[in-house]
DNA sequence: AAATCGGGGAA
DNA sequence: TTCCCAGATTT
């Protein structure tokens, strides 16, 4: 990996003349205007160019300014945020607005101290913000970064580790030229993303083909070296949907999840871990497990008569593959039913399981709501499915 | 160093 | 199916 500086300069010089030609039009290059860079940045980690752009375009109409993110209703930033996962960047990104409108007078900050400091912001975006707003000399190496200079440079350090990233940082901070921080780095992503790509890449019309170590050596197909993910857990849930009765009728009964975890102060149907089945999670008797959810429903303080299977969901986080049955439930207001709903309640209660905390600390928050009610709550893509499903059939 | 934290598009 | 995407935070 002994590049020379002939390399070096060469890179630099060719992947700065592709870019003003090849760039797209994104909405977030069409000012520099820092918050427009942050907000971008932050919804860019891990999610795509044309997934994001969407989103951007809604959430500055929303939240034009710094001040108007930090003054907003967390639920609002939220629900803005749906669908588009990482949800702690959310809520990251709304208190790092606050603490800029503290601490620097509501404008982003244009060194590395402070920019590193506000939440959410780490090695990347840090770099990211200082280069393309303020076109400071910082790097800003993410995963099309890593890729571009493993094959152009052919290292083979596994990307995975976090030596790596150092490294990589160290060799983009040599390549940046002169006074153009903003447009190199942007230049280095555009190239993973357009030429430079995860499979076949496009190395007859790279600008930098000539010199790619990783292509004259022919490994650019094994390049960048990154070691395996483990493959998501399976986890197996019973989700009950309750049709309210009398004054919540046309309603769902909803709940809040907790402050910390998994799509944290998100809301979502109810529902309780079933025991991990050895083959599929169907073809399962359908009674023993709507006990168990009418059960663990009074101990929320819900009396609901199960009605049967509605259908089957499946969804795969990072880490966790949920396999799930949703059964519909009827609401009962009904005396007749007082006597064995509390008697369910009272064997969930000696039970494990919860819908919601009866003895916890911060109380569950539960609301019926109706379809026209889901516009200002925010949900899991996952129940936002089932939800649709469930309203467009009744 | 390893786990946690979403969702979707491309092959 | 598998990969991986303009990663950060927590353990």
């Amino acid at each position: 990996m002994q590049e020379s500086k002939e390399s070096k300069l060469y890179f630099s010089k060719e992947l700065l003349g592709w870019y003003e030609t090849a760039k797209r039009d994104l909405p977030w290059r069409r000012h520099r205007n820092p918050y427009y860079i942050w907000v971008s940045e932050i919804m860019l980690q891990q999610t795509r160019v044309d997934t994001v752009i969407p989103y951007f375009q809604r959430f500055i109409e929303r939240f034009p300014t710094v001040q108007a993110l930090a003054e907003a209703p967390e639920e609002d930033v939220l629900k803005c945020w749906e669908g588009l996962g990482y949800y702690s960047r959310a809520r990251n990104l709304q208190a790092a607005a606050q603490q800029v409108m503290e601490r620097h007078g509501g404008i982003v900050p244009d060194n590395k101290k402070d920019v590193s400091a506000l939440k959410g912001v780490g090695p990347y975006t840090s770099g990211a913000i200082l280069s393309i707003a303020y076109n400071q000399p910082e790097p800003a190496v993410d995963g099309n970064v890593m890729r571009v200079l493993s094959r152009y440079f052919l290292i083979e350090e596994d990307i995975m580790k976090t030596g790596t990233r150092t490294l990589m940082e160290d060799l983009a901070t040599e390549l940046i030229p002169q006074g153009r921080a903003g447009d190199f780095n942007q230049a280095l992503m555009e190239l993973g993303a357009l030429i430079c790509t995860p499979k076949s890449p496009q190395c007859l019309i790279c600008p930098v083909m000539a010199h790619c170590a990783g292509r004259l050596e022919g490994a650019e197909d094994r390049l960048p070296v990154k070691s395996k993910a483990k493959p998501p857990r399976p986890e197996y849930r019973l989700v009950a949907l309750v049709e309210g009765d009398g004054e919540q009728s046309g309603r769902v009964f909803v709940r809040r999840r907790p402050d910390s975890g998994l799509l944290a102060r998100m809301w979502e149907l109810p529902h309780i871990p079933a025991a991990a089945e050895p083959g599929e999670g169907a073809g399962l008797p359908d009674g023993p497990a709507m006990d168990r959810l009418a059960a663990a429903l009074g101990g929320a303080g819900v009396l609901a008569a199960p009605q049967g299977a509605l259908m089957e969901a499946e969804h795969t986080f990072s880490h966790i593959h949920w396999n799930m049955r949703v059964f519909r439930f009827q609401q009962v207001d009904g005396r007749s039913d007082l006597i064995a709903v509390a008697e369910s309640a009272s064997a969930y209660e000696a039970n494990g399981d919860a819908i919601g905390s009866s003895s916890g600390d911060d109380a569950t928050e539960y609301r019926w709501i109706t379809k026209e009610d889901m516009g200002e709550l925010a949900f899991p893509n996952v129940f936002i499915r089932i939800l649709n499903q469930y309203f467009s059939t009744k």
